[in-house]
DNA sequence: CGGATTTGACCAGCGC
DNA sequence: GCGCTGGTCAAATCCG
């Protein structure tokens, strides 16, 4: 199933194919309204008063045809669009990318019931669990960060409620779950098999909370919190800590949102990133699934598109 | 002592 | 139906 981290495309991407620093998946439509607003406003601004970021990119998911199994492959010419990301290795240390997965579009409401009812249900009894219908998935957002550290500082807290062997990889899966009660998100980190500097991290579901950490001023850049309240990992933590966890220095493990200190850079290389890997507008009827091979969690983590390009 | 982590067991989904 | 695998639980253990 998940045999992609040791698929061979893998880390030809992440080796050789990875000039971005991270990439989100969003709807055309998404893509516009961010881009108008300007991402960093738009992360301010949720900040405060809005759902967490993360949430409109969930909104944004919300369109049937952005399944990361048949994410429709954006067009050449938007790729050709941005060369300057191509040629932009902004942290050449760093690689990231993201995609979101859509495995439960429509039902939010449901799938939150079933969740809580479901736990409540197996902490009672192990053995009643439902039956009539595929387990309730959150949208997943997915993204792989070159780090030596495997759990990466988000901003948020989180619980290691498990970790398991996962096929075709030597390294071990951990899972997640975030501390803050009533907040059903879970994450899981794993290493690349075939590149162990890369870490990949799967996130699920929304944060119903901000996060409980607050940013350090003295770490500049705008809104760390933004980044946080997406429930991406990022570098807050001084490098010292990295040190002190013997691992290497922060530069290695830098987040999708610790692009520097150009803000300005910032949203230029975002929204670039965000072009070349939206799955282009609508459900274009393009070659679709059948062209794409069967790359498994990779397909939550690469957008259709890179996938394609080999 | 409370919270976090570890780890073996259990369960569900899927392919054959 | 069976086996494999991913995901989760929960008791035991660790740690500050």
């Amino acid at each position: 199933m998940e045999d992609v981290l040791g698929n061979s495309s893998y880390s030809e991407y992440t080796a050789n194919n990875f000039p971005l620093q991270s990439m989100f998946d969003l709807s055309s439509s998404e893509d516009e309204k961010i881009r108008s607003l300007g991402f960093m406003d738009l992360l301010g601004v949720q900040d405060l008063i809005g759902p967490p970021f993360l949430e409109i990119m969930m909104a944004a998911q919300q369109v049937p045809s952005l399944n990361a199994t048949q994410v429709s492959p954006t067009p050449p010419s938007e790729k050709i669009e941005s060369p300057e990301v191509i040629n932009q290795p902004a942290t050449p240390n760093f690689s990231s990318i993201s995609s979101v997965s859509s495995e439960a579009l429509n039902d939010e409401a449901v799938k939150v019931d079933d969740q809580e009812e479901n736990q409540q249900k197996t902490k009672k009894q192990l053995k009643p669990k439902k039956t009539n219908q595929k387990r309730q998935r959150e949208p997943r957002f997915a993204f792989m960060t070159k780090s030596e550290v495997d759990h990466l500082e988000d901003g948020y807290r989180w619980r290691k409620y498990g970790q398991k062997a996962v096929k075709n990889s030597s390294f071990p899966r951990s899972y997640y779950r975030c501390t803050t009660a009533s907040c059903n998100v879970k994450k899981r980190v794993e290493r690349s098999f075939s590149d162990p500097s890369i870490v990949v991290t799967t996130y699920e579901g929304q944060h119903t909370h901000p996060s409980p950490i607050m940013p350090r001023p003295s770490l500049g850049l705008g809104s760390p919190m933004s980044a946080a309240a997406f429930g991406m990992p990022m570098q807050r933590t001084p490098p010292h800590y990295y040190q002190h966890q013997h691992q290497q220095p922060f530069t290695n493990s830098l987040s999708p949102f610790n692009f520097g200190h150009n803000i300005g850079s910032i949203n230029a290389s975002f929204l670039h990133e965000k072009r070349i890997c939206t799955p282009g507008p609508g459900p274009g009827p393009g070659p679709g699934p059948s062209l794409l091979k069967d790359h498994g969690l990779l397909q939550d983590i690469l957008p259709s598109n890179m996938l394609k390009e080999e």
